[in-house]
RNA sequence: GGAGAGGUGCCUGAGUGGCCGAAAGGGCCGGUUUGCUAAACCGUUGUACGAGCUUAAACUUGUACCGAGGGUUCGAAUCCCUCCCUCUCCGCCA
């Protein structure tokens, strides 16, 4: 969420940014203004209130030790916390107000994002070589799946539900192989390797900003009142959360492979075929802690990271950065990747690296003491790298070579082969 | 899942109703001593949100925070209730 006091002190920029972002609600922000007028007026004077109250009760502990009457005196400090009473209750109201109102502000889009509404106003920051022609007879992945018997799709529905395929044989150890490459590849890089659990609790979700909005799109165990995690993002990022980072030890930098869960509610049709969009997936992503002053700097060097890597793959893609409209709730600025699928001739996105600047380190209270000593929050930052589904279905769609399916030259030791055959 | 014990500051650990934001030791930081290191000695050492002062910082001051949330009381780290977590034993188990 936003720093209030960011707001109080720069009402104007917040409302320019948020029209950036096509925000309906900029209402919101001068309601907000006033709230916290009106807060730290109660506040104040419902503490003077209670310092009264304090100090009464020490005098009645003395006149106690000295035997003295200290019934008026009790009865002084009744009329106090009479007074309080309503004050305090006017002061939890406004702060519950405050505190809803500023989680439906979405995140501020650097000065770098380009204003516009939807996808189609994206700007195309790169763009590899040339797409690659496939015969006329080439197929899609998921027919491509069926006949390497690689990814069982039907199996899956049986054993669970659509959109949790059943990854089999050479499928299986290409997953493996993926996810081994791109965890060697991040912490060749200097990112620390994580294994967070998958399932998290409602503060978890609560820290990345997954809640109070988005429960919809995650799985919950009812039982025991944990969510399942939607990307590794969130317990990772959350490993800091309510920590005071020594300044030398940044930038934090982690890595981790983990199954991805998304319920995906109301999708359906050709965007969500093979491997398309799934309920379970398979991701390695890259999070940073960066100091605020480099933290832009920290997002082109994680995009270079991850274009390196789709470079290796030998797969054609593009970057796109984000307008307004289009960035998530709490992204700052987000490059996106997409790779070019051969067979369905049309772009998929693997990987959203995005800066999150201050938005969820002010949630989830991750700090670092500059030199002045004072506390000022981190930037948190983090990307794919990468989604494996869209990757496996163009690495299969584009690569398709008759009898086999040629794979990219990192891969071949990983998998212990150079084709799939 | 059952029985018992417990959760205090960066760490260890005291504190069972009244200047306790919290003893003591350690660590950290600053200083003295020292050829250097070590040792010794002295001092400092939390977070958030307000108010005052200020260009600002420093500073002064208030409130809250001793697992979380409620309650009792003039007053709660200390008593009561609910929840979470940790440890020991039993049960179960990859």
């Amino acid at each position: 969420m936003l720093d209030l006091k960011y707001i109080v002190e720069n009402r104007d920029r917040v409302i320019e940014r948020l029209t950036v972002r096509n925000f309906k609600e900029l209402h919101l922000v001068d309601e907000l203004i006033e709230l916290e007028e009106k807060r730290r007026k109660l506040k104040t004077e419902s503490e003077t209130t209670q310092a009264g109250i304090n100090a009464a009760s020490r005098e009645i502990s003395q006149l106690i030790t000295r035997k003295e009457n200290s019934e008026p005196k009790k009865k002084e400090v009744a009329v106090w916390k009479a007074s309080l009473q309503p004050l305090s209750a006017e002061l939890a109201d406004t702060e519950a107000r405050i505190n809803e109102l500023i989680l439906r502000i979405p995140n501020l889009p650097s000065s770098q994002v380009p204003a516009g509404h939807g996808a189609e106003d994206n700007v195309v920051v790169r763009e590899s070589g040339p797409k690659p022609t496939l015969p006329v007879d080439a197929l899609p992945h998921w027919d491509l799946a069926k006949k390497f018997q690689l990814i069982d799709f039907d199996l899956g529905t049986r054993i669970t539900g659509s959109g949790f395929p059943v990854y089999t044989g050479q499928g299986a150890k290409l997953q493996r192989a993926l996810v081994q490459y791109f965890l060697d590849f991040n912490t060749a890089a200097g990112y620390r390797e994580i294994q967070p659990p998958i399932l998290v609790n409602e503060n978890t979700a609560y820290g990345t900003g997954q809640l109070p909005d988005k429960e919809g799109q995650m799985y919950y165990i009812n039982e025991d009142k944990f969510y399942l995690i939607p990307t590794a993002e969130v317990p990772v990022t959350n490993i800091y959360r309510d920590t005071i980072i020594n300044e030398a030890d940044l930038p934090v930098r982690m890595t981790a492979y983990t199954p991805c869960f998304r319920r995906e509610a109301g999708s359906y049709g050709k965007d969500v075929r093979g491997l398309n969009r799934l309920h379970q997936f398979d991701k390695v992503e890259i999070v940073q802690l960066a100091h605020p002053a480099k933290s832009y700097q920290v997002l082109e060097e994680m995009v270079a990271h991850v274009e390196k890597l789709m470079q290796s793959l030998e797969l054609p893609y593009r970057i796109l950065k984000l307008c307004g409209g289009d960035m998530g709730f709490t992204s700052a600025q987000t490059y996106d990747f997409e790779v070019w699928s051969a067979a369905q001739e049309k772009w998929l996105e693997v990987s959203s690296v995005s800066n999150f600047e201050s938005f969820q380190t002010n949630r989830m209270k991750i700090r670092f003491k500059d030199e002045n000593k004072k506390n000022q929050l981190v930037h948190s930052l983090n990307g794919s790298s990468l989604a494996l589904p869209r990757i496996v279905a163009c690495l299969l769609e584009n690569n398709q070579a008759g009898p086999e399916i040629r794979l990219p030259k990192p891969l071949h030791a990983y998998f212990g082969a150079g084709v799939i055959g």
